[in-house]
DNA sequence: GATGAATGAGTATTCATTCAT
DNA sequence: GATGAATGAATACTCATTCAT
């Protein structure tokens, strides 16, 4: 399913880049010192890339796509929707705590203005229902009629800020904001 | 009550700065580009700051200040609680659509992780009064027994993430947004 | 009547990229041998030139301009043709061999195909006067009816050949050459 | 009489290799695009050629060659000497039009001072004979008594560059030229 | 205070060449 | 013969900072 099948060099050469950017930030990592974490020559990682841009760009893919599959977990669009959004926020909190040098890089590109990407890529048939169900109402979903823009901070959103922090929440507490959240958001039935 | 009372170099250099990092990024914003726009020479910005790490850290509390007066607003601790928390949603989602500059600066220095700072800064008693305020019961506020943490990202950091969308939301559900949130970060009368 | 009064840094620059050029090559001339041969620090040929090309793009300009006065001389437009046509080629073939150096930068640029110019540059009256003269009757001139860029050819193309070999010819032949070209490419008188 | 007799590949390096030159020059024509032009790995490159030098060297003589089996065409040392200098004139003029990449990659090597050549090639017979005839008398040959460099930039020379103008000269007028460059070259009879 | 020429270490990127497969 | 991944020195250019004037 991988592209690539042979690709050590390559994810070496990804890997060290996310080390160096959460350690020292983008514009602090530079080629020489990737190679020497990476293992692999300057010259051998614009074989493999065309500039560091495009590392960082692919490096984020890369993670966003390991960030979607967390997310939807083991979703089906037959459960019940409060029991998947606990289990989203869980599944969210969890990938966060467990990735914090993928998150800190994802932060730092969205923030610091990397070149913008038009995430274009084609999402699957799980995450389009996904994202469907977890909309307002009126668009086919399950949540109150506000802006998903709102819904999306107030879901997801808040539990990435959440997993940022630097101490670890008992999951009995994140249930409990996760529910009162849920109150929030869902659809008021009239 | 400003340290210096003939500001008007220093203060172009700093607005220059917030300009040109906001529209370029901390890395890409040359004390060279900084002289050209903001009228000074490069030998005069370091008269008045010894290096480049210190205009930035400057701006930071420069605006670090306008925030926090803009938060208070005319807060009283004599007030309802529910209504300084409903005028500090709306304050502070103000003064981020006011001032989306300083906005994207303030992200890029917390994301982006520039030289650490401190903030030992001393606020005045009102600010104290404030945080007290809206701390859990228990240290003396007005608020559930979650973590100070928790809290502040579930009210002002929400607010925020909100100001930060590119639209204007209506004040209406501005309001009904911060009234589900009181709900739920209030403190639970037995 | 030059453009700036105290370049000494700037002529040094110049007049050691002519010198590496010429010995070396354009593509063999590193900018960290340049600011080693000119005295000047890397840094400082940056803030008198944009790039490598515009240093190339001046020193041209520079030695375009002395050629140009030195095929002029004293030219006069009331002086006998011939005449004129001898002491240029003369003018021209004793400039050459005083200016080695510069000829050969002259032929490099012309013929590795640096960045073209639009020679854009307005010559003086003197110039134009020069050039009107030696074009075909039917321009205005005293030369035979065949195309602008093979009498160019045939009078000074053929002086800048001979002074480019390196056995310098004696004064004598040399009017012999350029009496029997001469003859050839005046307008012939019916 | 060809050394080898399956030089696809060595040709095709070549071909793609005077393509590249001209079109970019030499220091921009990398081995990674001559591969990718010539169809042939970079490592087949070099099992062909030493270096890029060798190949432009044996591109130089490749050239060289045909050169000069163009100029002498059918010469042959009984004919009227001024019918083969008029004829070697067409010849050449001729040849530079038809292979105008040729004819600029032979001038770059020349004026981009690339690795000196020794030109050893020992010529055949016929091109001796022909470089004897068109020396001066006491040479042996039937021109006037300059120098050997002088005569040949006043015949080949001018040709080469009349032939490298934008716009190619009628038949008759190139004829004509010839013939008073003969008259001026010819030895005088006394 | 003010200028801007000067510094020089640091950056991303290229490219001829080699060599294990 | 053929491949193309790997090397690493070299290159043009940048930029925070200093300092003579």
């Amino acid at each position: 399913m991988a592209p690539k099948l042979k690709p050590s060099k390559r994810d070496a050469i990804l890997d060290a880049m996310l080390e160096l950017v959460v350690e020292l930030g983008f514009h602090d990592a530079p080629i020489s010192l990737l190679a020497e974490r990476s293992g692999a020559s300057a010259g051998v990682i614009y074989h493999y890339f065309h500039s560091k841009d495009e590392i960082i760009q692919a490096l984020y893919e890369r993670i966003r796509a390991m960030k979607i599959q967390a997310l939807l977990g083991d979703f089906s669009p037959d459960e019940d929707p409060k029991e998947t959004f606990l289990k989203s926020c869980l599944n969210g909190y969890n990938f966060y705590r467990k990735h914090k040098r993928e998150m800190r890089f994802y932060e730092q590109y969205e923030h610091a203005g990397f070149t913008c990407n038009p995430y274009t890529k084609q999402e699957d048939q799980r995450a389009k229902a996904y994202v469907r169900r977890f909309s307002s109402r009126s668009k086919g979903g399950v949540l109150t009629e506000w802006p998903a823009d709102v819904l999306q901070e107030m879901t997801l959103g808040l539990v990435i800020r959440l997993a940022s922090q630097p101490r670890k929440l008992p999951e009995t507490l994140l249930l409990e904001i996760a529910d009162g959240m849920w109150q929030l958001v869902k659809a008021k039935i009239e």
